[in-house]
DNA sequence: TAGTGGTCTAGACCACCCT
DNA sequence: GGGTGGTCTAGACCACTAC
């Protein structure tokens, strides 16, 4: 059923940059190959080499300097999110270097409120899947995470789901649906009893919250999110590329 | 001395398009001529029309469709913020369908302390200027900002500047400098007296905080920011693309 | 001056959607 | 089958930087 194909040579050309950087083949601050010695080496067009450039300094992950060269930014080294990872959190205390830990407070189908009727676009009433997880930065509570997945793009109504997946990757297994874009409210809340002991925190202390609904390429709405991150107790710090 | 320069094609194309989808010439959610005619219209390559549809689509502001054609995302008009954006309040109150007022409170040179030195690299005590404003939404205060900016940048050390543009307009004019990429701290924090008198803000109503700061494409700091945004009187929903 | 990235072209072929 | 976007090539020329 699934057809393998090769990925595209500048979705390649592009992972394997990102690696070399990842791995300090390509040290931070450092310089790249000009982009004729890599399109030599990998035996593809310098264009075909550009374009995965392009890619990654729309991103600021590298900086070109016309008549000089490609160098990496190194710093990228500061930040832990980008923003189109800024509801991606296991990846934002990753790259935080802590080690990430998922604790699934519960996962269960109910009728889908009001709100959620409206924001994915479907009848009230009907399925959807409710997951209730917590994020730990080392042994730290950091966020407290809600996602409310419509029930049609379940592909069978199973119950032992992988539940610490991140989200694009749980719609990936079980939906078959890829994240295109997500919109998001952001603000500061004050934690209600409830939240605060979760995230064992006082009630007087803001949270970031962030309200998010995740479209497909289709724009159809896949999935609400409701987060609310402790950034006093991991800095939220992200890169944000102008022009 | 400034040389002009006819801008590239693929921007210009951008622009146009960009103004386009802007007036309505493309409606939302409608579609947009094939890239060929695009192309033939304009007298430039497919490439071309091409390589700036690629900028929108990453933006998420087209949606292509192989074999069917290309898109206005209408769900663009949901979002007053995107990208590389979320320092711009102008851009933010603007795209929220409010008229802008800034209003100064205060332009000043001042020494720099530790904080601000260290986070510009230069050293402590040579001169910034302070520039401490207050974006309001129609009739509305919603943003509290403090801008500062190293002396050296400052081309000559006048006090008749033009303090309602917004900061990249401000360094583009007086600093000849062009903002590359920022990187920002979002925070969640409770008002003190003051902020929360500048903001007519009650103590207890939290409000969001971003600290930034401003870097050129040779990775030099040129300005820093600090902002109490008041997300309760205007919405923060920008879009992320992904993937 | 040599080498780098920046821009642009013309064209080939493929994958996909619609009718 | 015809039209659309997706991928990739080869090559030309320009603008800029370092030496």
């Amino acid at each position: 059923m699934l057809i393998e194909r090769p990925k595209p040579i500048t979705e390649q050309v592009d992972s394997l940059i990102r690696q070399r950087i990842r791995d300090h083949t390509y040290a931070p601050g450092g310089r790249l190959p000009s982009e004729q010695e890599l399109a030599d080496e990998l035996g593809v067009s310098r264009t075909t080499v550009r374009s995965a450039l392009t890619t990654l300094a729309a991103e600021r992950l590298i900086i070109r300097r016309q008549g000089d060269g490609t160098y990496v930014n190194q710093r990228m080294r500061e930040v832990n999110s980008q923003l189109g990872g800024l509801w991606d959190f296991s990846n934002i205390i990753q790259n935080s270097g802590y080690q990430t830990t998922v604790q699934t407070l519960y996962v269960k189908y109910r009728p889908a409120d009001e709100h959620a009727a409206n924001r994915l676009n479907i009848p009230p009433g009907v399925s959807v899947l409710e997951l209730v997880r917590l994020f730990f930065a080392d042994a730290q509570p950091v966020v407290y995470s809600t996602n409310v997945i419509a029930g049609k793009w379940l592909a069978q109504t199973e119950s032992d789901y992988e539940t610490k997946l991140a989200l694009h990757n749980f719609l990936a297994r079980y939906c078959n649906q890829e994240i295109a874009y997500v919109i998001s409210d952001i603000g500061a809340t004050l934690p209600d009893a409830e939240t605060a002991r979760i995230l064992q925190r006082e009630t007087d202390s803001p949270l970031l919250n962030f309200s998010e609904i995740f479209y497909n390429e289709d724009n159809q709405a896949l999935a609400l999110g409701n987060n609310f991150y402790d950034e006093k107790r991991l800095r939220l710090r992200l890169i944000q590329p102008w022009g």
